[in-house]
DNA sequence: CAGGCTTATGCTCACGGGAAGCATAATAGG
DNA sequence: CCTATTATGCTTCCCGTGAGCATAAGCCTG
């Protein structure tokens, strides 16, 4: 690893992209294959770069530009065989925010709530009946059936943290040590288990695409609490209450409607626009707009969100 | 980008390290070639993963294990001509943390204080004198040079916080940004302007090496702040004011003693070894070490240090 | 048209954590 | 014994956050 071009192997990489809309009801995300699978295909040499190969085809689909991209993880698959020789796929995953746009027929791209995966992710009605029902007494007996009593005391920690158990506070970022405490104890399909073995609720998806997705879910959760990207899944004009509908549809847990206002009001995220509406059979509400200022001011500095910081 | 193997190039995949050490007095980086770059290698097909041969490459160097390691970014180079055709690198640079061991001769290898590249990065005896008088002065100019006024005041706000000035609070973690600013403005080396025009202080590195490890500084900077990884960089056992010292040089800013001594005990990171140790002419401290099992406790909570958060 | 329902908004209050500083203890060195 | 230096305990002020109370302003129903 010091002289520098030695016998280097021969590779593939892949551009695999989690596409994130939302709406008051849920956070949505561009699949294919019928639902099964993330949007993905190989990074070619005519593209500039890496994001520009993920940013032209994402664009192409949606109808949308992408507002927002960010590279997640980088992984290296397990070698394949291609033809005769051996060859190694590159993995690169990417998170991109958009607004949700009719997909172009014919290319087998749907959007799809993201709970429909990730059922257990969401807490905005409080906790799931599954979780209790079935997710935490399987993990726990997933805990008890470990080797020795070190390794029964960790797993039931990690179960207890991630979960949210045992007087633990549920963290909404732990999406992915959740999916894979699941896949470690064989409760998702993609495990591989024996068959016929019971299975948390969600559906599952190709290959590893559903932790990829968990990968992403827990960025997008933890980056709304500090940089303003929930406005680039809304539409240009929206109430408060709309937007407090969309944090809490991406983070699953419910907002003090206050104190939500007060914060987003304090650091002028927003201006009003002049408007109001009334659609709702209440008080009609003032419509606000991003205050597309705030990406010069703090481009790198940050925002809040009245979600508590990852304890 | 729909179809799985459609016609995939030719790729090599390179990984880049940036180990980090430190004492009291500055945080260290492994280097190779005379302090002018990271440690790099092509990435082989004999390797399990990505991880595994970045850290089998730099244990066996440093004579240590890494502690911690965490992955950076993947970017892919431009395209460079290899043999007849071309390849395009794809490079992906890790984070790794270790203790301070002496190089393993013939290598090239050596540690370097990181303050060596960044001098304006050490803020712990106040604003460096560089600032005020040639960074700061030099980059107005540049703001000033752009064309529009809405380029010179973006590009005037950028600088403002990314240096922390105009009242503009200081904020460690944009050590990136920083080294961006310096870079598109034609103000380090690396940037290939014209010979001659006047620099900013500190060494340069080949290639994109500084860039790489500005980004590896930024990322450590955040992640102390709630993961109690600056224990992968202690000896067995310290004193609370060495604990303090490092993670100042860290984030190259000075902390409260006390406030920094309340928020160690409260979190119950450390736990007394019985021993004392005088060795500075004062009062004797104790001596401490870290609770490993708050690795489990906390396997994926967090910890604080106090360091304010990134606004 | 009154009353009820729903949503929008303003305001208050208590609590806890963080920032800063005061005060005291314990050692080495002259 | 006095001074310099470091360790440690405690207090005080301030502000952000969590939780509610109260009121405004529409729609809908009987």
């Amino acid at each position: 690893m010091t002289g520098g071009e030695a016998e280097t192997t021969t590779l593939a990489a892949e551009l695999i992209a989690v596409v994130v809309a939302a709406n008051e009801a849920a956070p949505r995300i561009l699949t294919v294959e019928d639902g099964r699978a993330l949007p993905s295909g190989p990074f070619e040499s005519g593209h500039r770069s890496l994001q520009s190969g993920l940013r032209a085809w994402v664009e192409e689909r949606t109808r949308h530009p992408l507002g927002f991209v960010e590279q997640l993880y980088t992984f290296a698959d397990r070698d394949r065989m291609v033809g005769g020789g051996r060859r190694r796929t590159i993995s690169i995953s990417y998170l991109g925010l958009a607004r949700e746009a009719p997909t172009a027929p014919g290319t087998g791209a749907s959007w799809q709530d993201w709970y429909r995966y990730f059922p257990w992710e969401d807490r905005r009605e409080g906790e799931p009946a599954a979780i209790r029902a079935m997710i935490a007494p399987a993990l726990s007996a997933w805990a008890k059936s470990g080797d020795g009593g070190s390794l029964r005391r960790e797993r039931a920690e990690r179960v207890a943290i991630a979960f949210g158990l045992n007087s633990q506070a549920w963290n909404e970022e732990l999406s992915l040590q959740r999916y894979e405490l699941l896949y470690e104890a064989g409760l998702v399909p993609e495990a591989g288990e024996a068959a016929g073995r019971a299975c948390a609720p969600g559906a599952p998806m190709l290959h590893d695409h559903r932790r990829i997705l968990a990968t992403g879910i827990a960025r997008l959760r933890a980056k709304i609490k500090y940089r303003p990207v929930v406005f680039e899944l809304m539409p240009p004009a929206f109430t408060l209450l709309t937007l407090q509908r969309v944090v809490e549809a991406l983070a699953g847990v419910q907002l003090h409607k206050q104190n939500f206002r007060r914060l987003i009001a304090r650091q002028e995220l927003v201006e009003e626009t002049g408007s109001m509406i009334a659609e709702t059979g209440g008080r009609p509400a003032r419509l606000f707009r991003f205050r597309r200022a705030v990406l010069r001011e703090r481009a790198v500095a940050g925002t809040k969100l009245p979600l508590a910081p990852a304890r």
